[in-house]
DNA sequence: AACCAGGCTCTCC
DNA sequence: GGAGAGCATGGT
């Protein structure tokens, strides 16, 4: 199947997948993807201004990429002619992705106190070995074949300690009843998450975020802490994330993947973003 | 070659 | 309820 998306000062691919919420993609040659999400798969190839999709499922990637979000209303509600600003102009064509919420438990389950490129081998390579065969790729694995699949597996592929909680909350999930999640309240949603063995604020956070599309939480990861770290000195991750949302309200998850991946990107280039005090 | 990475759990106070 | 150690492993 296929599907065009324009390219606009609003969606930049490369900046949605950059930006630290997606694991399973990688840039074949330049300016072609493939990225996987769930059960399907997309080619991407950019071109003309444009983003062309050969995709398993064209319905379902217009869906993930979300462009029923007004971005350039919240951009123009959140600016702060100071750090926010220069953050939404560096990556003003982030997209938050509709994640499968299994997808991204497990996903941020892996990804804690460890770095992008690991996440992504470690996710590949449990995709291969537990996913189902699609025909030329795997699936994201179901709750059942990561319950399955014990923790020296996860081991094996270099989980180290996480592995206990891969298949722990994997145990966990086969006998909860999920089924009222979506009409919660993102506090009360939170709390559920919470309860998953090595489901953290921060991690709970961040599948509110991407796989439940809940916008009034704020993930503090180690790069946020040190952005505010000036602002609000010694404050812990949890205690500042709340102080955020109560700032930012539903802009927060946007506000935070602008901040993060501004943060992330201009490390590269030297330079230190951080709040300044006046 | 140390330090760090989209942190969390457990223990001890 | 808060501070600290320990955690597996590889990227930088």
């Amino acid at each position: 199947m296929e599907l065009i998306i324009e390219k606009t000062p609003t969606f930049d691919l490369r900046q949605t997948l950059d930006s630290g919420q997606v694991f399973r993609y990688k840039e074949i040659e330049k300016d072609k993807w493939l990225l996987y999400a769930w059960g399907e798969r997309a080619f991407i190839e950019e071109k003309n201004g444009a983003y062309y999709f050969d995709c398993t499922d064209a319905a379902y990637f217009q869906n993930y990429l979300d462009f029923d979000t007004k971005y350039d209303i919240i951009q123009m509600k959140t600016q702060d002619k100071g750090l926010i600003s220069s953050a939404i102009e560096f990556g003003k064509g982030i997209h938050l992705l509709k994640q499968n919420p299994f997808e991204t438990i497990f996903s941020f389950l892996i990804s804690q106190n460890n770095n992008i490129p690991r996440i992504k081998s470690i996710i590949e390579r449990v995709c291969d070995a537990l996913g189902e065969d699609k025909g030329g790729y795997h699936a994201f694995p179901t709750v059942d074949a990561i319950s399955c699949a014990g923790q020296e597996f996860f081991h094996s592929v270099g989980a180290g300690y996480r592995a206990e909680y891969l298949v722990k909350t994997a145990k966990t999930l086969l006998e909860t009843d999920m089924s009222g999640w979506d009409t919660l309240k993102t506090d009360d949603l939170r709390g559920e998450l919470i309860k998953l063995h090595g489901v953290g604020r921060k991690v709970a956070d961040c599948i509110l975020l991407f796989g439940y599309a809940r916008y009034d939480v704020f993930p503090v990861d180690t790069w946020i802490l040190k952005i505010f770290s000036n602002e609000y000195p010694k404050v812990d991750a949890n205690k500042l994330s709340g102080l955020l949302v109560k700032k930012y309200g539903n802009y927060s998850g946007f506000v935070q993947q602008w901040l993060y991946y501004f943060g992330r990107e201009e490390k590269k280039y030297g330079q230190k973003p951080s709040v300044i005090i006046r």
